[in-house]
DNA sequence: GCCGTTTTCGGCCCGACTGTTTTCAGTCG
């Protein structure tokens, strides 16, 4: 329900862009549109609370609008753009280089209604004769068109952060470079990425720019000056990606990175504290009249603004200003002391125990959890409970050669559809580790899917929920959880959440991490990997875990061994 | 539309690049 509202405020707003309406107005609406989208409970029951009037950006305009939506099913004002502007015009605003002024052009004038309209509009030469539009920006409406098709919209970090390191490394062999920075949404973790931000020190902006629209897979030059290029490149994963390039000098590297680290919203809250201090921010540096006080590095403009330096996973304007520097000690990637989800060739992993553990302590990991499929999940090769018991043998085999990195026995074991696990008890309670995860009938209602992942928190065998929603990244939605049942059921029975790092799942997301946060839930950050190098991929999860508030204290694979230990068996009031 | 130790009105972030403008509007981030 949240996310349709959502889409109703952020769509008034990209209505009144075309229709011309008050700018301030507009980011009012996007801003509302942007929080109803990020929160963690349903708008119904916050509203019903009375929470949802205190948070800032709501008012009482956007409490009529909301309770109107839940009783109509429709918002009004939504209603009457929609009588002025056709719905298909909105499509025009995805286009690049064509915004709300073009849009409203093109259907004033010419009685375009969507996309496709526009086309044969271009084809019959009635565009390019319009006022403020020529042969060049017909052109460029050509190629956005093109780009829109060819583009897969968001890229999964997981696909983005290397292809942004790859190119981050050929920038910083250009001539004359001295320093490359990865700016942008890969820098602050987010599980999709919109284009990358590059941004480096050099002499000559001019020369730089000119060479890197010429770097290899190159498909498209969006724009390039003297201190900033655009350029589009093929996408590993099909689909093209934006690229941008900004050059900055040395005295500003600072203030650039902050600038282009974002979020744009973050930004903006920055950018008014400094106004309210009589300064101006920007992305060459923190200016008292003339004078630059900060900008030679992130630190020090924070410092000046009143602020403890705020780490960039946190920059999302979802309350790291207002706390004042009161930020939670985030979890960093040396704090995690093992891997408590990983497969083996037992079932559908490609290496050994051996071999996996070996990767483990090389990471410097003090243990290593293994935990297979169970036989419900027959595509991922799982174990009967005799093929479990088997495999158990092995590991504690294995565990009494090894020094320095303990083996835990685990399993993933299925959540089967009518909220029963596929091993009974008494062969759980031979294991030190249990991940329980749902991978069938993920389509049930929220009823029944809640139901299932509520009785594997309460069976006092499992230790730990896996993958909790369930979704993968681009290809299949989240299951309909009752989030606030779930965490608060798994903060009373004492079982960790897991935040899996796969990058196709990052699942617990950065927002239910920040409610397990707030829950007092432990959860566990693990890569679920098939093989030894996926086991790389825990850095994904921290990032994520990170975005989510969360801290060193309430994430289980933090502890020591000893205390793990300790933490296992108390689950079972062993 | 939202907000307030500059509080119920009058503000609301800042700059680069492009094309069609002959001094700037539109788009983008």
């Amino acid at each position: 329900m949240n996310r349709e509202i959502a889409i109703i405020f952020d769509e008034i707003a990209d209505l009144l862009e075309i229709t011309g309406g008050d700018r301030f107005r507009i980011n009012s609406y996007r801003r509302v549109s942007r929080i109803i989208d990020e929160l963690p409970e349903s708008v119904a029951d916050l509203l019903e609370k009375g929470k949802l009037q205190k948070i800032p950006g709501i008012g009482k305009g956007t409490i009529d609008r909301i309770q109107e939506y839940l009783s109509k099913g429709k918002i009004s004002t939504h209603q009457e753009l929609l009588t002025s502007v056709p719905a298909g015009l909105l499509d025009l605003l995805r286009i690049p280089s064509l915004g709300p002024k073009k849009a409203h052009t093109l259907h004033q004038e010419l009685g375009v209604k969507d996309i496709d309209s526009l086309q044969k509009a271009i084809a019959k030469g009635k565009v390019e004769k319009l006022d403020g539009f020529g042969k060049k920006s017909v052109e460029k409406i050509l190629e956005g068109i093109e780009f829109l098709e060819r583009s897969a919209g968001r890229t999964p970090l997981g696909i983005a952060r290397p292809v942004a390191e790859i190119l981050a490394q050929t920038v910083a062999e250009f001539a004359g470079v001295k320093k490359v920075e990865i700016a942008g949404s890969v820098r602050r973790g987010k599980e999709t990425i919109g284009d990358l931000d590059l941004l480096c020190v050099a002499a000559d902006g001019f020369k730089t720019i000119k060479t890197f629209t010429k770097i290899r897979g190159v498909t498209e030059v969006v724009a390039a000056g003297k201190t900033k290029g655009s350029v589009v490149v093929a996408n590993p994963l099909g689909g093209e990606i934006q690229v941008d390039l900004r050059v900055v000098s040395k005295e500003s590297l600072g203030a650039a990175l902050q600038y282009f680290t974002g979020s744009k919203e973050h930004n903006v809250r920055l950018r008014e504290l400094a106004i309210n201090k009589g300064w101006k921010l920007n992305e060459y540096g923190l200016f008292k009249g003339d004078e630059m006080i900060a900008g030679k590095d992130e630190a020090g403009i924070y410092k000046k603004l009143g602020l403890k330096f705020i780490p960039p996973e946190l920059r999302e304007d979802r309350g790291e200003i207002e706390c004042k520097g009161n930020l939670p000690d985030l979890i960093g990637l040396d704090d995690i002391q093992g891997d408590l989800h990983v497969h083996c060739t037992a079932s559908d992993g490609r290496n050994t125990v051996e071999q996996l553990a070996a990767a483990a302590q090389k990471r410097g990991y003090k243990y290593i959890g293994i935990t297979d499929h169970s036989k419900s999940s027959a595509i991922a090769n799982g174990l009967s409970a005799d093929e479990l018991l088997e495999s158990v043998e092995n590991i504690r085999k294995v565990n009494k050669k090894l020094k320095g990195v303990a083996v835990l026995a685990g399993t993933e074991v299925d959540i089967l559809a009518d909220g029963s696990l596929d091993y009974p008890d008494k062969v759980l309670a031979k294991l030190d580790w249990v991940i329980a995860s749902i991978h069938s009938a993920q389509g049930q209602g929220r009823d029944r899917i809640t139901k299932r992942s509520i009785a594997a928190l309460e069976n006092p065998y499992v230790h730990a929920l896996g993958h909790p929603s369930g979704r993968l990244l681009g290809q299949r939605d989240a299951m309909d959880l009752d989030w606030e049942k779930v965490i608060s059921k798994a903060a009373q029975t004492n079982t960790a959440l897991e935040l899996n790092c796969s990058w196709q799942r990052l699942d617990l997301n950065d927002l239910h991490v920040r409610q397990a946060m707030e829950a007092g839930c432990w959860i566990v950050i693990c890569t679920d990997a098939h093989d030894i190098e996926q086991l790389g991929q825990i850095d994904y999860g921290i990032q994520t875990a990170r975005r989510g508030w969360a801290t060193k204290s309430r994430v289980l694979n933090a502890m020591p061994i000893t205390k793990i230990k300790k933490w296992l068996s108390a689950k079972h009031g062993g």
